[in-house]
DNA sequence: ATGAATGCAAAAACTTTGCATGACG
DNA sequence: CGTCATGCAAAGTTTTTGCATTCAT
């Protein structure tokens, strides 16, 4: 289980380590902030410090276990890397976040960058949008 | 000149809005942080306190005069608002701000919202790229 | 056993706010 | 002149870091 994940990407394991990625897999809500993250832990009478959660997370950033979004309003909102790429709408009426897919922006990316004489290495696109009453 | 602008937003015209107005409007680069703007103007000899910079900016910013980025790296940028809609690509090399301009990312985009029942409000899409050396 | 990981508290970075003083219209 | 804006310092948020202790291998 989460031992060989943390294992295959050369992270010993510790029990903060462990919970954190079960919260991360279980979670309603796939994005959670780092507070978000450490009130799970507090939760489930874990006794971890808010400390140890952004030094886990960051490590789990870097070995591309998560991906660390800087939506508009300061925090940080991990996500677990699971599956495939894709960009986020937020809804500006109630916080949803929407994950959504669409190749033609990814093509107009690249060629947007290759136009400039640039190769694209990463990507960050957020929309933000109102639900239609 | 300046005082036009802040009028015209309803804005008193005092001495830190116009000398900021000004920094914005003949920076080097067209994307200053707080900070930046701050330092431009002791640079300027102008006592201006780090609070008003702040408040200033926000102000406007709520005006429509500039625009407020938050790009990777945890502070604002902000740009003065002036032409038409663009996007940005940050060399990851230099730090360099690139702008452009793409009508098909845009249309797809509204689509996108329009796909999954609601209103693009306002995006958010930073290419970080690499010069192809 | 040994080096890495953790918890706590302190610090850092960025931004906002309270309040007395000063400036705009 | 009344009100709004400013400066300063203090407080708020989010995230990082130092250090002694504990844990994994």
């Amino acid at each position: 289980m989460e031992n060989q994940e943390l294992r295959k990407v050369g992270l010993k394991v510790t029990l903060p380590r462990v919970k954190i990625l079960q919260i991360l897999e279980n979670a309603a809500d796939r994005h959670m902030s780092a507070e978000d993250v450490y009130k799970a832990l507090i939760e489930a009478e874990e006794d971890v410090g808010l400390a140890t959660v952004y030094r886990v997370l960051t490590q789990f950033e870097s070995a591309g276990l998560v991906i660390r979004h800087n939506f508009d309003g300061g925090h940080s909102v991990f996500e677990l890397a699971s599956g495939e790429h894709h960009d986020h709408m937020v809804c500006m009426d109630t916080g949803d976040i929407i994950e959504f897919r669409n190749q033609d922006i990814e093509r107009l990316q690249h060629m947007i960058a290759e136009e400039h004489g640039y190769d694209l290495v990463d990507h960050n696109l957020v929309l933000y949008v109102k639900s239609k009453r």
